[in-house]
DNA sequence: TGCAAACTTTGCAGTATGTGCAATGTTTAA
DNA sequence: TTAAACATTGCACATACTGCAAAGTTTGCA
């Protein structure tokens, strides 16, 4: 019911969150203006008011501090899903849009990452490894759903995934709706793709 | 006519070949034996027989050192597959499959490639970083051929290229038959994959 | 309240990655 | 044979990141 990283009641994590998100805007904010290179570690821990070595109390390297604080399947989600009798991709679409709308709340920092990292392959490689997390969570739950064999599981999480990653791209670049719509016509081409 | 990486007449170019090669080989055994964080520069150096210096000559980073040598898509395979008339699944094996041959004559390589980096999410990074470049060739051949949106392209390149990652992934994972075999059999889920 | 255990922050010293530069050596093409 | 082009190396230097131990905070419990 509660939102476990919502509600803190003790000093302890309230703190701790509030200094991670203090070090990943400062972090964002400072690559997207002087470049992932050109920005230290030192810096973004002066402007973030906290030591270096602190810095990586918080944070494994550098590039980490950028990522958004990770979104999670919801448990019910998942299990409604696994039973769900509607088509594969209505279903999806159910299990998906709730996941991926925490993404959209703040678009201008997720369009300041998107753009950071087409600059940068390192940061384009965090990216694409936050998807790939996704893909084998994905892959677990769709063979709980359909049986099929885990190859196939595999492969459709993988297509799947690879959609919502199109559609992502594709709401960052355009400059309007919300994000799920751009999840809704992803799927849809799915659909039809490879018809011919 | 000739493949330019493999007729070359001057020695310099010989030798850098050589050089690249030597390190590349070097690096993977090291690190498949000691582990990436266990292996220093200068250890790949040394055994290698160059100075430190000059690894970073041939590499920009480390990792760098780990990946095989791109191959890349014939230019006259990409002339036919933009003006072919068979369904595009078809004739994009033909285009495809001489492109990943190369990556399937050193399975060994490959294999210990795969499995460093499945513990590895750096290495994870790059390997994908390989695909989405081969993504964006992939979207602009699409679309000359298919005069489709560049949306639709985008798609199509990305699922495509998706597809060939997870054949790769169960070559490498199976142990028997050829790469080509893996990609045909994607392609075909590929078509069946929504239909639902 | 007060105190001990648990946790956080920080400084410091150390290792590794990666770059720029300039000296020295090798290959090339004429 | 020679001058230009390129390759290798050593050295000095900046930055990333880690382990450890000292000092400071928060917590739960008596």
């Amino acid at each position: 019911m509660f939102n476990s990283k919502v509600m803190m009641t003790n000093l302890r994590e309230r703190r701790r969150l509030r200094t991670t998100d203090t070090i990943h805007c400062t972090a964002i904010d400072l690559i997207y203006k002087y470049g992932l290179d050109d920005v230290t570690t030192e810096m973004i821990s002066k402007n973030a008011g906290i030591s270096p070595r602190t810095f990586f109390n918080y944070f494994p390297y550098k590039e980490a501090a950028l990522l958004p604080p990770e979104s999670e399947l919801s448990l019910e989600a998942v299990e409604k899903f696994v039973n769900g009798t509607a088509p594969l991709l209505d279903d999806l679409v159910d299990l998906i849009i709730p996941f991926a709308e925490p993404y959209g709340k703040d678009p201008i920092m997720l369009r300041k990452l998107f753009e950071i990292s087409e600059t940068h392959p390192k940061l384009l490689a965090l990216k694409v490894n936050a998807f790939h997390d996704f893909d084998k969570k994905l892959a677990m739950i769709l063979a709980l759903r359909t049986k099929d064999s885990e190859q196939r599981s595999d492969m459709m999480a993988a297509l799947i995934s690879t959609a919502m990653r199109v559609a992502m791209a594709r709401w960052v670049e355009g400059d309007s709706g919300r994000i799920s719509e751009y999840i809704l016509q992803s799927f849809q081409e799915l659909r039809t793709a490879f018809n011919d």
